[in-house]
Order: structure tokens, then C-alpha cells, then sequence
DNA sequence: TTGTACATGGTAATCATTATCAGGTCAATA
DNA sequence: TATTGACCTGATAATGATTACCATGTACAA
């Protein structure tokens, strides 16, 4: 059942790119650096690779918060910190390991075979950006539009002044009942804003969106 | 921009569920659960809700191992254990919190908002399962077999030798460059044992999965 | 009352990951 | 030394979890 693992050119560079710097690359990071030395190397090669790799004992997958599952070439006990805007992470060092051997009472009757250390915060990139453009618009998801949206976001684009939902149905191709729930989409994006209730009118943004 | 809630019908019935226990569900659990209370209930309207409680902060949102994410109605702080072999959740407390006030020279420039401790281990259930029937066959996945699987397996189990492959290519439509591949997917699961170097004979949990 | 903000069910789309498969390479045995 | 099968690969389909979209429904504020 043993396998045998070979040292593939392929396997090679993934392992090297890893290991260049401290960053905890997801798969996809990963494929992407590793793409430039091997423009034909697939996705599923660099995901089963990772994957064998870990399973050997030669690398470490990162249970971290987030969807994507990162990797880790450091073998040694340590922690890890986390941006929760940009999700960059960072290795973290505990002073003293002092903590929780819990309670045998605590302990629900499991076995445990470990714990998960893991701060979270703003990385010193992030913690500026905040700062200078106040907390307000996070743009994180890129917000497409679909086309009723752009409908609807351009009919507001060549008014004046803030219409009602009335004024879009008359400006657009949609029906009355369909605006507020477009306009609702577009307001959470922050693409319209609300100057008076039942009003409309696009925001800077808005008009970024459009083109 | 402030939103407003509504206590629908179907949100109270989320809450009243999902606080009934201290389990952790996942969306699609409750999602079962909630359903036999109103049948017509959709995925979708869990899932919204379960968002919008965690976002008004009414519920918590868990980041914990595994790719489903997990919801908990208790808001004070306390952490988890998980059962690396089932993925239950139970709660757990530390008894003295007098962990990680990180040296500032460690923290690599980050604004540390908060850390998450979590262990694991096996639940008493996994723990008995696993010490009456050693820790070998951990069978988690179903492990569908595909057709030519299924071609290959039928072969060896109406052999009453083991087979090399040509053996199992004249008893198959399969070419023989394909049998190796599919020798191997078998054995990974379980299904194909391989006596000797290049003989292949079907194992019992292979004929099981043949049913 | 009436319009609209907030909801819902159904479903399509997305994202990350895993599985399948045909074909390639290399090391070990016959 | 030729062969054979273990291990790999790229391409792509399938899966699982979540999110987005949309037509329609409901209830609160003007």
C-alpha cells in the first residue's frame, strides 16, 4: 500500500516555489507562479501534488479560515495570523506554550490530538488603506452587473436629477414590479444611492461601474 | 443603508432550531431540520438567513476546519473541538484565558483583532468505532465505482485466481493500457489486492461494492 | 390605501476541489 | 535487456458548498 513518490520535474518546482518565500500560498496562487517556469502545467497537477505532498508529510495543509485551504512548507510548530481583508497570512510565534492542557472534565470525552492557534486582524497594508479612506467601501467582490442591473444603472446614468421607480420603468424596458428589487441589488453594491426616500439617483461609483 | 429585519416565519423557525441544541450546524443540516417543520422551505432562504442573523450579529458564523461552514447561537466567547473523523462540534472552555497578549515585536505590523483557538481529536462515538475495528478501513467517502471500475472489478470477481492484467483485458472490452489505470484507482480504494507483484484478485469489501 | 423595502422559493451560476481518463515515463523483474 | 506495471501528467468532467438572480409575495410607513 506504501507508495513510492517520485521527484517529478513538475513535483519539483511546486515544492521550490513553495519553499521561495514565507507566504502560504492557496493552490491557485501556486499554480499561477509555478505557470511562468511550466506553461503547460495543469491546475489538477499542481492541486494533487500539494495534496500527495501533504499527505507525505512533506509539506502541511493549512486548515485556516476562508474558503481556500493554503499551504505550508515550515514542518515546525507555529501559528499562524490572518488578514481578514486581503486573507494574506503570517507566521506568529507564542511566546509561552504555556496554554491548555484542558480539563480532563472539559474534555467531553474526546481524544484530543491537537489545537489550532490562530489570530486574525488587519495586516499593515490593509490596517493604511483603512485608515486613509475610512472604513466605508470595502470594494472586495468585482460586482458584475447583469444586464437588467446595467439597464436599470444607465436609465439613472441619464437623468438629472433622483428618479422614482416609476421614471426608470418608463425609462427602461422593465416592468414597474422588477425596479425595486434591481434597484435594491444596485443600492447594495453602491451603485444608487437613496437621497430621499423612494428617490434614486446613481452614485461616482455607479458611473465607474458603467463603463 | 441600515437595514431593517423582519421576523418572518421562517427566520424565527431557523433561530428556534438551530437554538434548540448546542450542535453546530451546517446550513444543509438545518436545512433538514427546519424542513420538516415547513416543508416548502428552500436551501437558499437558510442560507440568506443564516447570513443576514450572522451579519446583524444575532448568530455567529464559525470558521472552523473543514470547507462547510458552521453556525452557533451562543455569542459569548468561548471555543471549540471538532472530531477530525465525524466533523462534530462541541463547545469547550479554557480555564484560564491568560494566553497571547502577542509581543508587539511578533506581530509582524498586524492590528490584531481577535484569535481563535481551536482543538481537536476524536469524539467519544469515533473513538469506539475506531478501537473495535482498528484504525484501518476509514470509509468516509461512498466511493462510486465508474463503469470501467465496475467492468474491471466484475472480471476479478469471477476469477477464481488472481488475474494480471491481460488476463482482465480478454475478460473485458477495456484495452490493456486502460487496466492499469483503473487497478489503481481499485486498490486505492480498497476494492483490488494485489498478492503478488502484478496479480490482482478482488478484495471482500470489493465484492461488497459490487451490490 | 399604496408604494416600496424586505422576503421568499426556485434555480442558475460560481468557486474550489476532486475524480476520471488516456496517454507518458521510469525502474524493477522475468 | 525488454517488458510491464507503478506512478505521473494535462485536460476536462463532476461534485459540493455557497452565492446570485429573479419573479413574486407580504407588511410597514407615508
Amino acid at each position: 500500500m506504501e507508495q513510492k513518490l517520485r521527484m517529478t520535474h513538475q513535483r519539483e518546482i511546486i515544492l521550490a516555489e513553495l519553499k521561495k518565500n514565507t507566504s502560504h500560498p492557496t493552490a491557485d496562487e501556486l499554480y499561477e507562479k509555478v505557470k511562468k517556469k511550466l506553461p503547460r502545467i495543469s491546475l489538477a497537477t499542481v492541486y494533487r501534488n500539494l495534496e500527495i505532498l501533504s499527505a507525505a508529510g512533506m509539506i502541511r495543509k493549512l486548515e485556516i479560515s476562508g474558503r481556500q485551504k493554503r499551504f505550508d512548507w515550515e514542518l515546525t510548530e507555529h501559528n499562524h495570523i490572518y488578514c481578514v481583508q486581503c486573507h494574506r497570512v503570517d507566521n506568529i510565534e507564542l511566546e509561552k506554550k504555556n496554554l491548555q492542557p484542558v480539563q480532563s472534565t472539559q474534555r467531553k470525552g474526546y481524544e484530543i490530538s491537537g489545537c489550532r492557534i490562530e489570530f486574525y486582524g488587519l495586516c499593515p497594508k490593509c490596517k493604511n488603506i483603512e485608515k486613509k479612506q475610512g472604513v466605508k467601501k470595502m470594494a472586495c467582490n468585482p460586482t458584475v452587473l447583469s444586464d437588467k442591473q446595467r439597464e436599470v444603472l444607465e436609465a439613472l446614468a441619464n437623468s438629472t436629477e433622483p428618479c422614482g421607480s416609476k421614471d426608470i420603468a418608463g425609462a427602461t424596458s422593465l416592468e414597474p414590479k422588477q425596479i425595486s428589487c434591481q434597484v435594491t441589488a444596485l443600492k447594495k453594491k453602491g451603485y444608487v444611492a437613496s437621497p430621499v426616500r423612494c428617490k434614486y439617483e446613481i452614485t461616482p461609483e455607479g458611473k465607474d461601474a458603467l463603463n
